[in-house]
DNA sequence: CCTCGTAATTGAGTGTACTCAATAATGAGT
DNA sequence: ACTCATTATTGAGTACACTCAATTACGAGG
């Protein structure tokens, strides 16, 4: 067995690579096409070109497939946006920054309601497996880049109550956000309610200073 | 037809309460006993002794089914614990008031885990139907319980805060009380969690004062 | 090039939520 | 007592997520 230099992967792992990409590029076109609950795991197997048992050798359920599909979409994002100014210098009140960082699922909310709002789902009550435990290590990123909005010198906040809040705040926007899209808030503007929330939670965190 | 008095529904009036309360019953033994997953709608009509499609006329889907046992469950805990005192007297600040209000969620999630981890998921993320929109309704009285004692004079906070917070809070404890529920709060205890929760939503929400 | 253990793939099979056309029961009107 | 429109009940049928025993493909070692 090769170790060490990564080249040449054999057909196999090659096969297996290809085998992947097709799965996520069939599940992800038909997510964005005909929404998570009305595609079915037939036709992600067919339009991927491999058996119905293949996709479930990549993603153990329905829900692990979309967890797959989200880890992929927000490591491209991350990606894009990530390299040129090395961590963005932070530019507002702890508030606006804060908002700044939710905002890609805001975004995303908005593009893809329905699967977005399933992703939402999973991440606070999906059962534990590797594809959504991969999503929520980076919910969990996201929480620790609030918390130390929270943390600085503007805001004050302590340690356990950054953390408390951080978790308060991508909980709230999580259910915030669909609630928005079941049309459950009355005449107001989302970004309004979410901006309420974060600054609630900016001034609660700073307040035990 | 007969109007104003509600006497002698007559036979199949009451074959269909009778029917109902059959299948409530069945519902609530089997998901207590088996929980709400394990528990499959034939399952609750055998024991209820109707068919499987009586079963869907009284409850759309499974959901359904498990909102109807929540909104019957809520409403005889209520119908027991408001009665002697004609709404409780209000003790300690307002933290400790908020956490009385929410402790029956508390001790639901301790007695039925499975079960009322799924009726946190379906209030936050379900799909709009009948027996939901009920527990809705009650969902919103308990914010609004919340919402009055962050708004009188010890805390203080505006209309609008007030709303906000109790919908944080509630949020926050449905979203934590089953994170607890996965053994995803490490050392603490839940209490303690939710606790600082509160606590932070109240100096949030007063801040704004 | 051949052999053979291992790992990937396959698709028919299973359980279950939910549908719906047919049937049965009810009770208002006569 | 009978008729008949309305409403409830029934259970076989459907679609779909997921399983698993059988098959195929790979590649390391000879």
């Amino acid at each position: 067995m090769r170790h060490g230099q990564a080249a040449a992967p054999g057909r196999r792992e090659r096969a297996k690579a290809d085998k992947r990409a097709r799965i996520l590029a069939a599940a992800l076109a038909l997510f964005e096409e005909r929404g998570f609950e009305r595609t079915s795991m037939s036709e992600v197997a067919r339009l991927a070109d491999v058996a119905q048992g293949t996709v479930f050798q990549y993603a153990a359920t329905k829900a692990e497939l979309l967890m797959m599909v989200a880890e992929a979409l927000w490591g491209a994002h991350e990606q894009a946006n990530t390299a040129p100014p090395r961590s963005a210098p932070a530019a507002g009140d702890a508030a606006a920054q804060i908002a700044a960082l939710i905002s890609p699922f805001v975004a995303a909310m908005r593009r893809w309601p329905e699967p977005t709002t399933w992703v939402a789902r999973e991440i606070l009550f999906g059962a534990d497996m590797p594809h959504r435990q991969r999503v929520l290590g980076r919910v969990e990123g996201l929480e620790e880049q609030i918390a130390a909005r929270l943390r600085d010198d503007r805001v004050g906040a302590p340690g356990a109550a950054a953390a408390t809040g951080a978790r308060l705040i991508v909980t709230g926007v999580l259910a915030e956000l669909n609630r928005s899209r079941q049309g459950r808030i009355d005449g107001e503007d989302v970004d309004v309610v979410l901006r309420r929330l974060i600054d609630l939670v900016v001034a609660g965190a700073g307040a035990s200073r």
